[in-house]
DNA sequence: CTAACTGTACTAATATAAATAGTACAGTTA
DNA sequence: TAACTGTACTATTTATATTAGTACAGTTAG
């Protein structure tokens, strides 16, 4: 079910944490839907369970996951609202590299094209400028 | 000359490449500027030299700075175009916390309207929609 | 109720990475 | 020459990540 690149010299269970968060925004992973086992994913990774706990642990505290004792971990459905600190966190991650870019000699109409054709995609919007 | 917080739990030496690129980038520090000497640096911060050297090792392996032995390390000038690797990786980055914010319920207008006036903020553009 | 699952919470040991300490050397400059 | 500069090492310590193993309570199907 999982297929994660475990070669790279980042922490494993901050890549889990990353991957399994893209699944989630991106709709792979459904709310409520029910998230491997912390053992099975283990086997299937061939890493230790503590790890992949690590990972779910963190995944509940960011507000993306649920867990229940005895049942299993689920995807925590999305509540417009209550995202104000998180977003305040990915405004000023946008602001820099945003900022980055316009160093980089990146012309800005084609940043604006290129976020508003990812912000309206499957919306309906319109692109135009 | 420098103030940087080393009280968090990122590697110190990752903080300053981070820090550095950012006063660079925002053009606090100009283009050909010296930088502070690693051993001045180490100093300042209070930690080792060595780790200054790493961060310094690693801000001229990405492009933004230039060391001369016996001389110092300077802010190398940003150069439009050659940056196409490192653009390529801010889209992917820009793409998945847009994609985020979305998630999150953030609205549209006012993403694009925020990344507007990042994006022609000093530079005599027109923000609006 | 039992058996087999679930998440969770530990401790201990090991492996990997970061940071420090110290020394050394060649280029630069007043 | 003297005092700077960056750079390159080795060795050591410290911090973090990962593994290994065990245990316990809640859940669920038979």
């Amino acid at each position: 079910m999982f297929e994660l690149d475990l070669r790279s010299r980042a922490p494993m269970y901050e890549q889990l944490v990353e991957k399994i968060k893209e699944l989630i925004i991106n709709n792979v992973l459904k709310p409520d839907e029910q998230l491997p086992t912390v053992r099975v994913l283990a086997g299937e990774l061939t890493i230790n369970p503590n790890t992949i706990q690590k990972a779910y642990r963190e995944l509940e505290h960011r507000g993306y996951i649920y867990s229940v004792p005895g049942k299993g971990s689920f995807v925590r459905p999305a509540v417009p609202g209550n995202n104000a600190a998180r977003l305040r966190i990915l405004e000023k991650e946008l602001s820099i590299i945003v900022t980055e870019m316009r160093y980089l000699g990146a012309p800005p109409q084609e940043i604006i094209t290129r976020i508003k054709t990812q912000l309206f995609k499957d919306e309906g919007g319109n692109v135009d400028d």
